[in-house]
DNA sequence: TATTGTTATACTCTATAACTATA
DNA sequence: TATAGTTATAGAGTATAACAATA
């Protein structure tokens, strides 16, 4: 009730993403023959900006040696590409291929799409929702 | 800019999720040596109220062999028990421990928490997105 | 010496399929 | 026959530690 309002908006937007951007999530990657990790790591990358291992793994969140794996297959799939970086011979630039950028907006798409519970909201009250949220700057 | 509202607020609680919640997740994960799934089991039982391993299943998105796997962990570690249900004898419940209760009930407020750009918003501005937020009907 | 990425190892999660014991 | 849960298996993600090449 007197509940501090921060607080309760994060609980209300948790509700919402467990109970559909978890399973969404399931359900494109499954589609799409990726696993989360891939699809996020997809994500991360940015068309035309390649970047060291180093940065996905941070992006990700995971430590370095797990990033080798998951390159690895995204890489045998033609996705993404290892790339020399010039200037240190020990880096590696990955960079999303023409395919990996296709897949990655179709990705974008799906994962974008407003669940039902805010779909169906009156478009006034998805307006407010909208304009509360721009207030937060991420 | 003429954007469907509905579709822009979900991707920006999309970028709030990404950026603080799965952070955070990995982060009280480690503190309290528990993986993501084990986190995501113990919220998912509800203290007083034991459930079949097939319920479990459903509520994780997963096959029912992985159950198996998860609850002998939490169950090693004392979280959780199982339980013989009366009148099907193939059946088994799972229930908190109270010591699983405790746990879940950290592992709550942990995550219940709001991230920095939410808690730093003005309150007014916190009132606005948690009403726009109680219109949504889960 | 320090850093970038890899390899080796061990553990967890994942689905599929085969199995047990019930129903 | 069908269902609840287990086991076996193989692939993927995870961190730690040890390593090669380079800085």
């Amino acid at each position: 009730m007197s509940e501090d309002p921060g607080r309760e908006a994060w609980g209300l937007m948790l509700e919402l993403f467990m109970a559909h951007h978890r399973p969404r999530l399931i359900t494109v990657a499954a589609e799409l023959d990726l696993t989360a990790m891939q699809m996020l790591a997809l994500k991360k990358l940015e068309p035309g900006r390649a970047v060291p291992m180093s940065t996905l793994a941070d992006s990700l969140a995971c430590d370095a040696s797990n990033v080798t794996g998951i390159v690895d297959r995204l890489e045998a799939r033609g996705l993404i590409e290892r790339r020399s970086a010039e200037g240190d011979r020990r880096k590696k630039l990955l960079a999303l291929t023409e395919q990996g950028t296709a897949l990655r907006d179709r990705i974008g798409e799906r994962m974008a799409e407003p669940p039902p519970p805010l779909a169906e909201l009156p478009v006034d009250r998805q307006r407010a929702l909208r304009d509360a949220l721009r207030a937060v700057r991420l």
